[in-house]
DNA sequence: TGTACATCAGTGAACGCGCGTTCACTGATGTAC
DNA sequence: TGTACATCAGTGAACGCGCGTTCACTGATGTAC
């Protein structure tokens, strides 16, 4: 299974039916099966190795910010995530677009989808740290599952795991708008109008700097 | 052409392909070509209907908050364009999802389209009307058509054009998010999730409440 | 070292299916005289 | 009022296409003696 993995992952496939793969590959679509009992495992493995690359490259980001402020991080780590999404159309769509009809996601793929908002709530998990951290209340641990959420960022007041969770699908809306075209006629300058958002944010969140 | 999209939008077709929809209306597909030329004049009106049901639901909703003060006339809208998604997502898939490629909106569905963001700029704009309103940097202006969002929304600060179309896009998020599965494991009761992180963009707002 | 055989990656033709689109048609309804 | 004809909504068979999947196969590489 290394193999075959590794055989769609150097030669980055990324297209959504089977037959696509393969001629992306220069092969028999028959010569997939070699690798992949069915074509949804095949998609898994697309999906898995999408979510693998972007959490590869927001990680890699954030550690170029290791020595700066949280502001900086958190601003900059939501750029590695746009300018990933921007590279990667095609991955993106197939991890946040609209769910393959009849698809269903095998539990293997979440540790690999969770290394993005990771890497946000470990930096709001840190900001927060400086300061007091409240526990959370009886409400907020009802609507969220805050300990699922603190095991991945470390510790969280009940507010933040709040915004934390709100922030990063914010930053998908920002970007899918985006990429999708429900910005245009509105929005001019897509870079820096993320930029402005994502710091009204950090604002949000208290972020010094 | 009345007829046709009537038909349709009467009897709330909702699928991508042409020959479901032939299906869903009881017809032979070839039929369909009786109304439309081609199956994207299909989809252009299929798309318009959901825009306009769903602009329909929220200007509803905010009529029956129209005594109701800014913060509960903005939680509320927001609430009904999630009770609309939730109620139709094929819709919302229709028009949020990942686009139909190789399909494009001809200009004009955007009057459609910005029905709901309409009813939420409206919002905005009258809540900080209360008070005085800046006008727009050049900065501000340089990357958002202030003119073109403030024309359908009454007037808005700089700042709060940015918010705006930031509010907007994060709403859109956190619907999808949850209707397409990513809130799985760490959101567990969504109604209240999206009221929380809702009052908190009003909290933002400054709305008063 | 050479021969015999097993393994295994990849091929290519074929299948049934749903799609968008075309086309000759049917049969009910409306209009003219 | 009845007959003749035009209009028009809808049918059903057929097309070529891309899809996922199967299956008998080829031919290169590895192993045994």
């Amino acid at each position: 299974m290394s193999t075959a993995q590794a055989l769609v992952a150097r030669n980055g496939a990324s297209a959504l039916s089977l037959r696509e793969v393969a001629r992306e590959l220069n092969m028999a679509s028959s010569a997939i099966y070699r690798y992949f009992a069915t074509r949804d495992e095949l998609l898994t493995t697309l999906i898995v190795n999408a979510y693998n690359d972007m959490g590869a490259a927001v990680e890699k980001a954030d550690a170029k910010l290791s020595t700066a402020g949280h502001r900086e991080r958190f601003v900059g780590v939501a750029r590695a995530v746009r300018r990933w999404a921007l590279r990667h159309p095609h991955d993106y769509a197939l991890i946040f677009g609209t769910p393959v009809s009849g698809y269903v996601a095998p539990a293997g793929t979440i540790v690999a989808a969770t290394r993005v908002s990771a890497v946000l709530g470990r930096i709001l998990s840190q900001a927060e740290a400086d300061t007091t951290t409240a526990s959370p209340s009886a409400a907020e641990r009802a609507m969220v599952d805050v300990d699922a959420v603190t095991a991945v960022t470390g510790p969280l007041s009940g507010p933040r795991v709040i915004d934390a969770l709100s922030a990063w699908s914010a930053i998908y809306g920002l970007i899918s708008f985006e990429l999708f075209g429900h910005f245009v006629g509105s929005v001019k300058k897509n870079d820096t109008f993320f930029d402005a958002a994502l710091h009204s944010w950090a604002d949000r969140f208290g972020l010094p700097n």
